[in-house]
DNA sequence: TGGTTTTATCGTAATATTGCAATATTATAT
DNA sequence: ATATAATATTGCAATATTACGATAAAACCA
């Protein structure tokens, strides 16, 4: 009990939820917002920018990255990445193929 | 703690990671492709087609309309709803909007 | 080397989400 | 009215997420 019940569903219904999760928070919202503006970033940065500790920013960082979405050198002291472009693409052809579905089909009587 | 900072966050930001949260579990994204599918829906069916409990349907069903985005009579035994038109492309707007000034901002370098 | 800066990790508390059994409610049919 | 069917609500357990203090690790500089 508790846990999502992935196996329930079709690859493409967990893959678009989970494009979806990294969206569900404000704090990666303004990440990926500020990370595009900058071309590059540091951390320190985003912790002035959101208001939140430098440890929850790390992790939040670190849940855009485990779904391919930053590229970059992440060792040494400053950081320096960006978006990765063809994820990113990848991330938002998920979101139009699924709406564009929708879309085709609904009948909004 | 624990709890999401969103008085921290822009209106903007926190209304788009409100809108990748009801997407942000496959059985939702299944519910959503379903109601799109049939013209109307009856939860019933949704027990059938995903495999969860009647409670659980019921629950992500109602944090989908909490956003607005069913439209239909929810009285009543059979129920009969189907997308909020209305919602539905600004949620889509939302999506875009988001993307479009990624985008246009993004080095990729 | 020692100090400084920056980011990561660990540990833990608070809160949220997911899921379901049991039960209640609502509408319909008989 | 009573039975039946469909959905909602309640209550609770399991798990996940969010947040941060403390601390570690890495890179840099004097």
């Amino acid at each position: 009990m508790g846990a999502t019940k992935t196996h329930m569903f079709t690859i493409s219904q967990n893959s678009l939820a989970a494009a979806a999760k990294v969206l569900a928070h404000p704090a990666r919202i303004a990440i990926l917002q500020y990370i595009s503006r900058q071309d590059q970033c540091i951390c320190n940065d985003l912790v002035d920018v959101t208001g939140l500790a430098q440890p929850t920013i790390s992790q939040h960082l670190n849940a855009i990255k485990n779904v391919g979405l930053l590229k970059g050198n992440f060792e040494g002291k400053n950081l320096c990445y960006c978006l990765n472009q063809e994820k990113w693409e990848e991330l938002q052809e998920l979101f139009q193929s699924f709406f564009g579905k929708i879309n085709q089909n609904c009948c909004y009587p």
